[in-house]
DNA sequence: AAGAAAAAGTTGTAAAAACAACAAGAGTGA
DNA sequence: TCACTCTTGTTGTTTTTACAACTTTTTCTT
């Protein structure tokens, strides 16, 4: 317990209140922590969601397969984010992706029912943990809104060059790195990944950007 | 103002709450009500945004138009629907997309983070609009989550069957109607009008669908 | 350090989409 | 009702992608 205090006071949700008061708060809400290995999954489509993940530590992947089994990486999780809150605030209450962890993760569940509704002034801090939530949830819109643009470009070249203008512009360099290896760029941009490596080719000896490994740089036209 | 009380108490951001409460919170919170013509720009990419907006008459879209000039509808918002509250919350908090009125729209702009800032309980119903906001952004959550789960199929035949297939499931009726034309879905699904016509026929003489207008039956295969 | 495994890159081909240009139909207003 | 506009559907061509099969490079393991 105490080795997952500091993780939560470094987290986006539990930002501005000290490692005392979230022990209080805890306290005073449902809670769980669970980690999962590699590879592991941690909520599976149909599955009875009734509170809000929090990833304290790790990656995880919400992703859906066909019935092809084309994978597709809907969203990535990192440290701080919130998944399955939709879900637990949804009239079935039923995930309709997958959770799965990346690397070893350390979640937290919440019942931000709970959390919302709030306990008579019983803490001081419950106001900043629901500004906190509802900043991360509306993060998170706007990344959904983000990538909803990079997939609804047309040709390959152009998902991968909204994308990767968008990662300069956050990185606020024209050089940075992607968290994604190949697989997975092609997977988050919802493209074959031969043919996105191709592409990527091409597009270097275009002369519109340069690369190695997950590290990209974007050239002057 | 109150022609306006009724729409906002059908609203799902004050269900739950009798008109003359709405009054109340209406004047401990900070408001505004604007009504805007078909067509004309809710806010524009770049726009300095401070309040959320709330839908509660009429069809906003959340679009966006690459340097080439093909549209994408990122997302419809419609009655009770938040939109912008992304932005307000972003550290930069300017808009990243523009926002149409797609029909007649009366717009109602609140200061989410006033609203977050639980006010020392002058107002009872303050919780449930907490909860309310947090349910209704978290539908959106799920609607963009499952809008990029068509974006992220393949073809276009696969992006019209998955879209397809969860307006059935919604209506709970292999036949439904949708809220676009055609080219709104097509841009709704990122794809070119004319090919996705050629491709509802293709389906339709398939024996997968059967369609006349904006109204689908999906065929048992 | 060697071998195995995983990731990244390449190429050719078949399939699919974008694009363009036009035809047909529905809806609207004078 | 006629002309005009908006929407939908059709078809052929060009471009792009998916797919498959393979090579090269990198990373991991013992």
């Amino acid at each position: 317990m105490e080795k997952y205090l500091k993780l939560l006071s470094e987290s986006k949700i539990f930002e501005g209140v000290k490692e005392e008061e979230i022990l209080k708060m805890l306290n005073c809400l449902s809670f769980k922590i669970r980690s999962y290995k590699k590879g592991e999954y941690i909520f599976l489509i149909g599955d009875k969601i009734s509170s809000a993940a929090i990833v304290l530590e790790g990656t995880v992947h919400i992703q859906k397969e066909d019935y092809w089994g084309n994978l597709s990486i809907l969203n990535e999780m990192s440290e701080g984010d919130i998944f399955g809150e939709a879900y637990s605030a949804s009239l079935s209450g039923m995930a309709e992706n997958n959770a799965v962890a990346v690397k070893e993760c350390v979640i937290l569940y919440l019942n931000l029912e709970k959390i919302l509704t709030v306990c008579s002034s019983l803490c001081d801090h419950h106001n900043t943990l629901i500004k906190n939530i509802y900043r991360t949830i509306s993060a998170k819109n706007l990344f959904l809104t983000q990538k909803i643009g990079y997939l609804s470009q047309r040709t390959t070249r152009e998902k991968l060059f909204s994308y990767l203008s968008d990662q300069s512009v956050k990185a606020k360099s024209a050089t940075f790195t992607i968290p994604f290896n190949r697989q997975q760029l092609a997977d988050f941009l919802a493209v074959d990944r031969s043919a996105m490596c191709s592409e990527l080719s091409k597009m270097q000896k275009d002369g519109i950007i340069s690369y190695s490994k997950n590290t990209f740089t974007l050239k002057e036209i």
